[in-house]
Parts: structure tokens; sequence; C-alpha cells
DNA sequence: GTATAATCGGAGACGCGGCTCCGCTTGTCA
DNA sequence: TGACAAGCGGAGCCGCGTCTCCGATTATAC
């Protein structure tokens, strides 16, 4: 009771904990959301015991990883902000955002989910649509994305890229440059028919995050 | 020993069949896959024995249902190769599949879950992408679809579409025709920048959905 | 109407995966 | 070096969902 609660945990704790983040990247990555504690723990050569005091649920081990991954996107999606030419910022961290996808199958999975991106910390998901909306605003403000796409629709071709990531990764990693082209092409201003439909805006989309699958 | 094996059912056995399709039906349309076979049998107001004597495992109940509704989109699809404007017949077959999937949850689970369509009896699957390919390679000869793509790129869009179905379903259904309105532009001649990567026919897909999952 | 075989229903067996519990081990501090 | 709290591991618990089993029920044939 003298001293403060925090306490620096001992040497082999903080071995472990990073053992068992770096076993939990890699599983993820290449089976996917569904992969087993057990599977991860043995990867990581501990017991699930040592998993489950690390991170108490799964949902919290995904968190941790995904997390991670994301941040890095975040950083570069908030630099392009400042790019000259931001046709060519939009295209970039957009096909950046399919790459990682392609490279991880657990955050394509959970991006694929729902736009609610259950897995990510509330903090960066917002940080992150809100980056790809102004990307989208200033893209469009330069003529260089069609006008009568809102960030809203934006948000959502992620989620179907990161979906055909998914599908074509299986198939031919190569694939998936020939997706993102095609989605790009849709999105330029030249020639494009109006599409129909409203328009829906960033609010819309975090009002669905909130109730991921009820109707 | 002395009639032949066939024998005709029951007019209860009938009637109770006819029910849990039905209730199958009604229930993976708005629950998808992922509904418990408990819940079909109550609303079928029968008991679950009475569906595991009709559909040994819940995945012939799937197949059943989703056979059904898959047929009429292949004869749609057969009807169209010989439409006078391949580029509309396309549009069509390919918004009438969004539709179909945008209807019926468990159908878009099911193709976005793979090229494999893992629960289609392997006779429609083929004829089904071997229609579509059929139509694409007619609406290009017509210069109205991009030369660059090849069958297994819109085979895999059909997918990717039937994903985007999933989510805007939850948000607002008219989002759907945004999306499709979108896709369909970024497969239009003209003004399509080439596509990068190699071309895949569809044996290469074929030769995936044999193995749906692993690498 | 009666015999009989087909059909029904739902309690519960079974397997699977997330998570817990507790006896043993090990880092840390004096 | 010894004492002790922090940390470890993995057998097994628990809830859930698919599917089975068998006594009760009922359509059908004669």
């Amino acid at each position: 009771m003298s001293d403060q609660g925090a306490r620096r945990p001992r040497a082999d704790a903080r071995r472990n904990r990073e053992r068992v983040l770096e076993a939990a990247e890699q599983i993820f990555a290449t089976v996917g959301l569904q992969a087993h504690t057990d599977d991860i723990a043995r990867e990581a050569g501990v017991g699930v015991g040592t998993v489950y005091r690390h991170f108490p649920t799964k949902h919290q081990l995904v968190e941790a990883v995904i997390a991670r991954r994301t941040e890095s996107l975040l950083t570069a999606a908030r630099a392009a902000i400042r790019d000259p030419d931001p046709g060519e910022a939009f295209r970039r961290i957009f096909a950046r955002g399919a790459d990682l996808l392609g490279r991880n199958r657990a955050i394509a999975e959970d991006v694929a989910e729902g736009i609610s991106l259950p897995a990510l910390p509330p903090g960066i998901k917002e940080e992150l649509f809100g980056a790809m909306s102004d990307l989208a605003v200033r893209a469009q403000a330069a003529g260089q994305l069609r006008a009568d796409v809102c960030p809203a629709d934006v948000v959502m071709l992620v989620s179907c890229v990161a979906h055909s990531v998914e599908l074509t990764q299986r198939l031919d990693p190569g694939l998936r440059r020939r997706f993102l082209a095609l989605i790009l092409d849709g999105l330029r201003p030249d020639a494009a028919t109006p599409l129909p439909g409203r328009r829906l805006d960033l609010s819309d989309l975090h009002r669905l995050a909130a109730h991921p699958r009820g109707s």
C-alpha cells in the first residue's frame, strides 16, 4: 500500500508478451481471424494460460495485433493529405490500404466484416475514416475523383477491395492490382455515368458501426 | 424385394419437407448462413429430427435452398445470350445477380465466401460461370466491355459485389445500385487504363474452387 | 377397423473452441 | 543465497450448435 499501483512486469513476462504478439501477428495473417488460441500459444512457445493472462480475451489480442499494423497506414494517410497531387495521393493510400489488407488476412476479414471494423479501437477507426474522407474530398476538388461519390462510398469500397483481396490472394497475389485498377477506373471523373441513389456521410457509417449485425 | 426400391413418400412427409425448405429459405435469407437449425425447425413448425431426416446435414439444406434460387438466375443468363444488345445483356445479368444476392443473405455470404460457391452443386456452378463468361465475351466483341478484363475477373467481381451487397444492405438497400454503377463504370471500354498483371481463365478459377481455403 | 411401417419430435450425446484454475517454476530483491 | 511474489502451463470446465436415437404418433393398405 505504500508505493504506486503500477509496477514494472518481470523480464520473462515482457518477453512472453512480445512473443505472443508476434506469433499472433504471424498466425492471424496467414490463417485469419478464426485461428485458434492454442495454435498461437504453441507458435509462441508458451501455454494458453500465458496468452490469456496478457490478453484476457481473444478479441483483445486481435485488437492489439490489428492496431499495430493500422497505425502505420494512418500515419501515411495523414502525411498524404499534404501531397501536392491529391489524385495521386488518394490512389496511393487506397492502394496501400489494399496492400496492407492483402498481406494480412485477419485485417482483410475484419475490414470486410463491415465498415464497423469491430476489432479496432474506436479512436483509430474514426481517424482513419476521417483521413480517407479528407483525401477523397481533396481529390474531388482537384477534379481527380468523380464528384458524385461520397466519402461513405469510398470507405465501403475499401471494404469491398479488402474482400476481393481475400479471394485473389489465394489465387494469385498479382491479381490484386487488376482489381485495384478496375475500381480506380470506376472512380475517375471522366466519362462517369451519374450514380443513382442517395449520398451518405460518415455519420451514417458510424451509426451503422454501432449496430454491426442486427437489422 | 418384389417391387422397385423407390416408393412415394407419405403425404405428411412431403408437406413437412416443403415447409422446412420454405422456412429455411426465409431464415437463411434474413439471418444468413449461420442460422441455427433449431430456429428453422421452429419456424417450419416441426422438430429438429424432421429437418435432419429430410436433409441429413445442414450443408445439404443450404445447398437445396441455394440451388432453387440460383437456377432461375441461370435460366435468365442463358436467355440473355441471345439478346441483340450484348452490353446491355451483360449489365442486366450482372445487376440481376447482385439483386439476387441482395435479397438473400445466405447466397451473398456463400458467393462472397469464394469463387468456390461451396454450397452449390457442381453442375450449376460451372454452367453459371460459363454463362457469365459467354456474356462477357459477347459484350467485349460488341465493344461494350473493356477488352482487357477476362472472364475470371468478371466472376470475381460478382463475388466482390456480393460482398458489398452484404454490407450496404444493412445500411441502405438503395445503396446497392450506387456500387453497381461504380463497378460497371470501371468495366466500360472508353477511357480504360490498361489492367496490370496476368489474365486468368475459368480453369484457374475451377482449380481454386477445388481448394477453397487451404494455401 | 386393424395392422404395420413410415414419420415425427425433442431430449440429450458429442465435438469444438474459448477461457479458467491451481500446483509448479522462476525472476527479483535483500 | 533464501524467501516470496509474479508468472507459467496445460488439463479440463463450460456453453454452444450440430446431429442422433427411440418411444409416440399417424398415414396407408387391406
